[in-house]
DNA sequence: TGGAAACATTTTAGGCTTAAAACAATTTCG
DNA sequence: CGAAATTGTTTTAAGCCTAAAATGTTTCCA
């Protein structure tokens, strides 16, 4: 199978009128892998947590968000950082704050935004789950070398850099 | 800050019994860019499908699955290919049946087994939205250069099978 | 000041997703 | 052969998720 050579390079200025359909084959393949992986992993991690904490991974992930904020965040912060829709956001407290885990209050100088917070009983099963996702994702990504994560850092980091930049060209 | 250095070899045997918290702060941090990645992408593909065609995500992979196989595949395989539950194609092929995109019918040789193939409406529409989408992917990598592709896909693979090493290591 | 725009959240309607249990057909093997 | 295990699919119950519309609140500025 031939390896598809990338000749993006536009030969004179003709060429370019004529809707060349250009091979975009090895990015295609990229994006899926990249999928692949989150999948893999993402389907582990729900498992375990069930397993283990019987725990939802949203419902981990909005707890991990929460210990990083002691003061409290609103739930549009909550929304952009676990880039979720509002509405999602607000069934998933709602849960949280029913079973224990959260805690929920108006805020006193804008009556619009809703600041919530990890509870006593939050803080403490969250840290007990995130002890052990912590060393779930530290097997599944084992054999890679300590070079191997830096470079994919790097060039997952250039990844994102260039997906936030199609897609603000797109809203633009 | 100073980076952690990945001391992971054992000193002595003694070390082992200790319980010493690793660190793998590291390895948490890549696991959430990798995650921050695809979520930005999907989350823009969704979007656009929507947007251009009209069409879920979910109902697209489908499609993607079955033109790849024009003999038709059968529901098991689906799902394992999509890494979805059996459940979860059930309702997704039921409505692209419905609609006209999918046809289905019980394998000769097994009657627990259905067949699913594209119809010529199907296979016609995921062409057209097929193309469109390339570009899109195309887009939203165009920062990477073609090495920065190779390597990518080279550690992804590495990422792949660590995890599907990890997995297997806990259902045994 | 008062209305328009912007913002934060909730609601709605529909679809996606999972895990587990149930069901049906086939294969295995004592 | 026939029971037991396996395999393929569907069903069930619950929760997740999105886009878009609706609601309430604050800010902007003419």
């Amino acid at each position: 199978m031939p390896a598809a050579s990338d000749c993006t390079q536009m030969l004179d200025s003709e060429t370019k009128a004529v809707e060349t359909p250009e091979d975009h084959a090895e990015e295609l393949r990229l994006w899926l892998r990249l999928l692949t992986c989150t999948t893999l992993i993402e389907g582990e991690v729900r498992g375990r947590l069930r397993q283990r904490f019987d725990v939802t991974l949203p419902r981990f992930d909005l707890m991990a968000q929460l210990d990083k904020a002691p003061d409290g965040m609103t739930l549009s912060d909550v929304s952009k950082r676990m880039m979720v829709s509002n509405g999602n956001v607000t069934g998933l407290v709602e849960r949280l704050v029913e079973s224990g885990h959260l805690d929920r209050r108006t805020s006193d100088t804008d009556r619009r935004v809703q600041v919530i917070r990890l509870t006593k009983l939050g803080r403490a099963e969250f840290r007990r789950m995130a002890a052990e996702h912590e060393a779930w994702i530290a097997d599944l990504f084992a054999d890679l070398s300590p070079k191997d994560v830096r470079e994919l850092m790097r060039l997952l980091a250039k990844t994102k850099a260039s997906a936030q930049k199609s897609a603000g060209r797109r809203r633009a």
